[in-house]
DNA sequence: ATGGGCGGTTCCGAAAAATGGAACAACGGT
DNA sequence: ACCGTTGTTCCATTTTTCGGAACCGCCCAT
């Protein structure tokens, strides 16, 4: 393995629960001799990978992966449409809303609307969820081949909860549900308490989709509503993909300037 | 060099401006060869620093960096701390301020209040200025004897503009009016038509500081509103030195979870 | 105070990877 | 079809990495 693919899988092992790890974290975690680890941390450190924590032994991500994390753009224009799309639908029914993309076998938020009432889902903006288990997961999954979608899913499915797919065929026989609906749908999945609802948008690439997520707590969500929900955004994925190059207010996150 | 440390070098060139780059460019901005640039390239996209652009040859940072970056959490208590002072000063006054750290001779902004008024400056949030033409850059500059300012600025300095300090000694004397009145201000200095007033709050570790910083737009703002403003935020980082450990409920871009 | 235990670093020869110049291939424009 | 530009591959040389083991230093329990 060489240093550079192995300094990626350093960083792969910080997440929004492991913001530190030690040398022998890493090495316990990617199954590497302490030596290796040791001189590799401090070299990521040296090349601004990595800081060193004051007054401990820990490392963290450094300001440079902040910087790189903030400017970036899939595909703007499609994920800016997407974006102003879940805007509208967020503040119509008070929900959170957001847009995603897939990444492997995962979804990551990329954008975040915040619901207007006082129980509302906080952002998914840069977690990584496992796809099969995620109403948006299954939106982007729903547009691969059922053979990509196995290929994706080496080993058996580690459902998180009783709500998720538990196991291959039944992901298979969701996905085909959502083909032929056009959206997906989670209660109590990956997380508890909460559903949510997703459509996706293709992309100028296949594989390049991303999708328009509403999040709400269960709680306050029946029937009813949850079919208006769907319906705004069938509507607001089909106005979409019937413009595809319609031009959009820069907006979406736009990065200004100040002093 | 390394690789890891002209893997750090690459991703150094990109930029709010510069979204992606193509080997040429790299190997040009680096002056490397290319077939160097070539294959460090591809194996940074292997590793997943890099991802290749869609129909075209550029690169740009990976959804790795993006990851990253959002969980990215310096000092998370005081950072924490000033991002609620920062907010109820902006909420009190209406314009956008934000929290920032310095990096060697450059702030970036790490966490952001948006103003409520139509006019409003936007978020600085991952960008790097460097940090004597700003009034954020200043008061965390000021926190740091006058020989380790000349260290961090070995070339000489490149003023964005005419109200920027034009050279080392007016930067000096200014920092010095910093230290003595407890907060920083530019005019029209990195971005034309912004104001903005910072104060430095300390850090656990020298060097480590956070500043409180209001920016808003020149034309909205007299001298009266501008005395008033500097006084919340001197208020505001009073409070925080005063109490050093108060808990804070826990926010500042905290992030949940969704499906 | 003393001795472990634990986390981290340093050392070393063997093995593997990076380097950079030049030849080569792919592409876009005309 | 041609040219200029851009990117990739090749190769011998130089540099770095690898991983086991020995080593250091700190904290804690006895």
């Amino acid at each position: 393995m060489t240093t550079l693919s192995t300094a990626g899988q350093v960083l792969r092992c910080f997440s929004a629960r492991r913001q530190e790890l030690t040398v022998t974290e890493v090495a316990e975690l990617l199954s590497l001799p302490k030596s290796n680890v040791s001189r590799l941390l401090r070299a990521m450190r040296e090349a601004g990978f990595l800081e060193g924590i004051p007054d401990s032994r820990g490392y963290r991500p450094g300001i440079l992966m902040f910087e790189l994390g903030h400017s970036y753009r899939r595909d703007s224009a499609l994920v800016a449409r997407a974006h102003a799309a879940v805007g509208r639908v967020s503040r119509q029914f008070g929900h959170s809303g957001y847009v995603s993309i897939r990444d492997g076998a995962d979804v990551i938020g990329l954008t975040f609307h915040e619901g207007s009432r006082m129980l509302r889902v906080g952002t998914p903006v840069g977690q990584r969820l496992p796809a099969f288990a995620a109403a948006s997961g299954r939106s982007l999954l729903a547009r691969l081949p059922d053979e990509e979608v196995r290929r994706l899913h080496p080993a058996p499915l580690a459902p998180p909860s009783g709500t998720a797919p538990q196991d291959m065929a039944e992901l298979l026989a969701r996905l085909e549900a959502v083909r032929r609906e056009g959206f997906a749908i989670a209660t109590d999945e990956s997380n508890p308490g909460v559903g949510s609802i997703a459509v996706a948008v293709a992309g100028r690439q296949p594989g390049e989709d991303a999708c328009l997520c509403l999040v709400y707590p269960l709680s306050l969500v029946d029937a009813t509503e949850r079919e208006r929900m769907i319906a705004a955004l069938l509507a607001e994925a089909r106005e979409i993909h019937a413009r595809p190059g319609a031009a959009v207010p820069e907006r979406a996150g736009l990065r200004s300037a100040a002093a």
